[in-house]
DNA sequence: CGGGCGGCCTGGAGGC
DNA sequence: TGCCTCCAGGCCGCCC
C-alpha cells in the first residue's frame, strides 16, 4: 500500500496528537505479522513511556519514546493506523491496540499481515538490519541526479526496478515509480546504466515532484489507505498512468499500457516514454 | 554479485 | 450462489 506520501501523511496525522501522550497498556490480538510480536517484552518496553515525537524513515514510522527507545511501525501492503476513542467498536484484523492516557487508542490493523512492529533503541536504529542498507530520502539534498547516475553505473536492471530499490532511494514504490517515469518521459524498461546525466536529471526532478504533489494531496487511496484520522488520500484522480491501462494518455492520446516487470505491474505511455 | 522470482497473507473482482 | 483464478500500494530469502 503505502509509499512515502502515504506514510508521511500518516506521520503528520499522528504528529499533532501523539507527542506528550503516555502509553498505558498494550493489547496484542494477533502476534504473527511480518515479524512475530512478543507481547510481554513489548509491554515491558512500551507501557509507562511517553511519545516524544513521530518521525519517519523510508516507509517506516518511528515513535520516539521517553525511554530512548523507538517504536517502529511498517504498514506493509494493507496496514492502517487509526487513532480512535477507546470505546470504538473493534474492526476486523486489529492486531495491536496501544492505549493512551487521554482515552484514545492507537490501533494497528493489517489484513494481509505484511506489516511490522518492533522496538529498537534510538542508538541502534541506524544499525538495525532493516535500516542499515537504506538509501537516501528522496526529498533531501543527499538525493541528486549525480548520485543516481553513480549508483546506476554498470547496472542493466530496468530503471523502474532501480527506483523501487530501497537501497538506492527510499519511499518510491510501485505507483510512484510508474508515475515518476511517465513524468520524466523515460521508458520503465530502460537499463539503468543507459541513462545519461541529462535523463537522470529529469528522473530525479520527476520523482521529487511526483512525491511532493502526492503528499500535498494526502497520498493515494486505491482501497485501504487512510490517515490516522480516517481521511482518504486524494491523489488517485491525478494518477497519470497507474491503473489506467487501455485509457488515453493525457499528453499524447496514445493508449496506455501495462507490462509486468519483476512480477509487478508497470504502467506507461508507449508514445511519451522511449 | 546482480537481480529475478516465489513466498508471506487476506480479500476483492471477475469469469463461469 | 459458489468456486476458481488473478491481482493488490512491500519486503526478504533463495537461487541462478
Amino acid at each position: 500500500m503505502p509509499e512515502l506520501p502515504e506514510v508521511e501523511t500518516v506521520r503528520r496525522s499522528l504528529a499533532t496528537r501523539l507527542p506528550g501522550r503516555r502509553i498505558e497498556a498494550l493489547d496484542i490480538q494477533q502476534p504473527q505479522l511480518r515479524n512475530l510480536l512478543q507481547p510481554a517484552a513489548l509491554r515491558r518496553q512500551l507501557v509507562g513511556t511517553q511519545v516524544v515525537r513521530v518521525a519517519r524513515r523510508a516507509k517506516y514510522l518511528l515513535l520516539h519514546l521517553s525511554s530512548a527507545d523507538v517504536l517502529v511501525l511498517h504498514l506493509g501492503m494493507s496496514g492502517r493506523l487509526a487513532l480512535v476513542a477507546a470505546a470504538t467498536a473493534l474492526e476486523p484484523h486489529t492486531h495491536a491496540r496501544i492505549h493512551l492516557d487521554d482515552g484514545m487508542e492507537l490501533r494497528f490493523r493489517d489484513p494481509r499481515r505484511f506489516g511490522m512492529l518492533f522496538v529498537v533503541s534510538q542508538e541502534q536504529l541506524e544499525r538495525h538490519p532493516r535500516f542499515v542498507h537504506l538509501g537516501p530520502e528522496p526529498l533531501t539534498a543527499a538525493f541528486t541526479p549525480l548520485y543516481l547516475q553513480q549508483r546506476a553505473r554498470g547496472l542493466k536492471r530496468p530503471v523502474k526496478n532501480f527506483l523501487m530499490d530501497a537501497g538506492v532511494v527510499v519511499g518510491v514504490g510501485n505507483i510512484y515509480a510508474s508515475e515518476a517515469l511517465y513524468r520524466a518521459r523515460v521508458h520503465p524498461a530502460t537499463p539503468a546504466r543507459r541513462l545519461t546525466l541529462q535523463r537522470w536529471q529529469r528522473v530525479h526532478a520527476a520523482v521529487r515532484a511526483t512525491l511532493r504533489h502526492a503528499l500535498r494531496a494526502g497520498g493515494t487511496t486505491l482501497r485501504d489507505f487512510r490517515a490516522a484520522d480516517g481521511r482518504a488520500g486524494e491523489f488517485r484522480v491525478r494518477l497519470a498512468v497507474y491503473g489506467r491501462e487501455g485509457e488515453a494518455c493525457r499528453r499524447c492520446s496514445r493508449v496506455l499500457r501495462r507490462a509486468v516487470q519483476s512480477g509487478r505491474s508497470t504502467f506507461y505511455c508507449p508514445g511519451c516514454q522511449r
